[in-house]
DNA sequence: ATGAATAATGATAACGCTAACATCATATCA
DNA sequence: TGATATGATGTTAGCGTTATCATTATTCAT
């Protein structure tokens, strides 16, 4: 199907073949008004034959622009994120965007101006940072991105910085009321690292709606987000002798770990505690009991933020603002009244 | 930090301030010898003070290389794949590549062609697939690609393509032994859907591994991976009337759709039945009760693609093969062996 | 019929970098 | 001492596009 000496095809090659100037196959392949019909059709037709497709790096060193937006990610192998990542590739791509991935280990400033630089700050139009935890500053990125605009994904809650959020102190509010309603009165708590702005959203809310409903908080342990954290704090919970019976975990993956541990304890979920997490992974709806939860749309948030980038890249005066999104309560069996 | 009118720093500019050309500036950026250490220092301080950054638009135009490799996925949501992304990406960073991302909705060649263009195979150095399903044939990505390398992760086994894969042949055979060696007589299925290549090693070797046992296989339903797919199958199962004491799931998140689907059903596991699964999940260890099933190292396969794919970039006559990766069985509680 | 608008094309110069060659010291050897 | 190697630099010419300006043919109102 290819050359077998592997020949590079460029716009003069179709130009030739055509019988017309490079520039007017330029214009052809950009859509620019001013080519005749006649030509437009001999111009494509040459550049079916010799199965030419436009050098990137040509084009955007011409244009100063790449049509790529860079995602810097830290730790997408969660469900949230990497169902982000997802729909941020999928939105990019409806929008004629591309891609490019860099993972860090840390939202340090160091880190992250390495990853910045490794994507490559001037081949991309713009940058998402996927930064839930607490790290660089809204300067530090304003610094170490320059003049390429960039939206934060999941990040501090109502702070005056280009993202897009989801409001986890509410989704947090309505689980624990949740459980004051059905008529808990000692709610413990699971909770992500604190040095997560959700889990510190999540926590803070935990404990200040318990108190506005007169309520003493009930212990609360740190997970670190995995099945097994979730095992063993509820496991330091019980051996603490804490008496709860509602529990309330930063995710669903902790929860079912606590599942596990309450089980192991010979508790029954949700006859001796309710428990409730916070996601809505797929598979929380197949925990025993399945599991009661607060839902969060990833989807829309790799989404919106996308569409929010692609903005303030094509309109660079667009002002800043943080969009806010809000969890839904999902009541399945792992909760209800005490006994 | 920066200008506040963004004029671009370039190779020149850098030059004027250290009082060398440009061509000693390029020598200095990228380590070519022959530049004398009090000039390498000048400009170093130069690029310092100007916060200089190459651009890669420009660099790869001129190189004909630009240290990018694209990542072509099928549904990079679930688990496995998310792990393999992450890895991708890591390996390819230590490497000093860049990862551009590209999704496809199906893997049929007009939608693979479409993502391989998009992600613009002549701005990338090498491409990977992530094909685990049955689609675009070898031939076919090797039309597409040109003369781009690639390789496939997670495809055909015993293909002679470039590809790294894990014999789940191998997995699901230790799986079923494991049941059969407890002493189960009837053991049923459900795999995972038959168009991904591993979902049909699986099912065939669960199949032939009981005929070497001089068993009948019991009966076996299709999936599509979920939880709610595995709850769904299990239901279908029993409502078959169908008298299994060993069940092989095709990975996990099936497995513990099956294990609530059973409880329902009033049986127990592992009393009444023992089910295994496949992938090793971080939460499998903490299902009720704790999963036996098969490790699959993704992190290895990511890492292991992307060094044989950088070969391939680098020398470029390297010989094509498949690399092969073996799972591991873990044996947790959910299995033993029947009344 | 004339000038002005407009449609269709081409020519030329960037874009920022590196490869390849050219140059000029300086060090090394017979 | 002259010939030769080699270390350190500069010059020039692309890489494949698009922007900008220039040119020609065509249409239309006056």
């Amino acid at each position: 199907m290819d050359k077998p000496n592997t020949k590079r095809i460029t716009l003069n090659d179709v130009a030739l073949l055509a019988g017309v100037s490079s520039q007017t196959v330029s214009r052809v392949v950009n859509n620019h008004p001013y080519v005749s019909e006649d030509t437009r059709r001999r111009v494509l037709t040459a550049i079916r034959k010799l199965n030419y497709h436009p050098n990137r790096a040509a084009r955007s060193l011409a244009t100063r622009r790449s049509c790529t937006i860079g995602v810097i990610g830290y730790d997408i192998t969660f469900y949230g994120p990497a169902q982000m990542v997802t729909h941020i590739e999928q939105t990019a791509k409806r929008r004629g965007y591309t891609v490019i991935l860099a993972t860090v280990d840390s939202m340090t400033l160091d880190e992250v101006s390495q990853a910045v630089v490794g994507v490559g700050a001037n081949a991309v139009d713009g940058l998402l940072f996927i930064s839930p935890v607490v790290g660089v500053t809204y300067n530090d990125l304003v610094n170490v991105c320059g003049s390429v605009p960039f939206v934060q994904i999941d990040t501090e809650l109502f702070a005056n910085v280009p993202s897009v959020v989801i409001d986890q102190r509410y989704g947090s509010q309505i689980a624990t009321q949740h459980l004051i309603d059905l008529g808990h009165r000692v709610i413990a708590e699971i909770s992500g690292p604190l040095t997560w702005y959700g889990a510190q959203a999540r926590h803070t809310s935990w404990r200040d709606t318990l108190l506005a409903a007169g309520l003493e908080p009930g212990p609360s342990v740190e997970g670190d987000w995995t099945a097994r954290s979730g095992y063993e704090a509820a496991k330091r919970l019980l051996a603490q002798g804490a008496r709860f019976t509602g529990l309330v975990v930063g995710n669903d993956q902790m929860a079912l770990g606590a599942l596990s541990a309450l089980h192991e304890h010979g508790l029954r979920v949700p006859e001796d505690v309710s428990v409730v997490g916070f996601d809505d992974v797929p598979e929380a709806a197949y925990f025993s009991p399945p599991l009661t939860t607060v839902r969060q749309n990833f989807a829309a948030l790799g989404e919106q933020s996308v569409e929010y980038l692609i903005t303030l890249v094509e309109k660079p005066d667009t002002p800043v603002h943080q969009r806010v999104l809000y969890p839904q309560f999902i009541e399945r069996q792992s909760t209800r009244p005490p006994r």
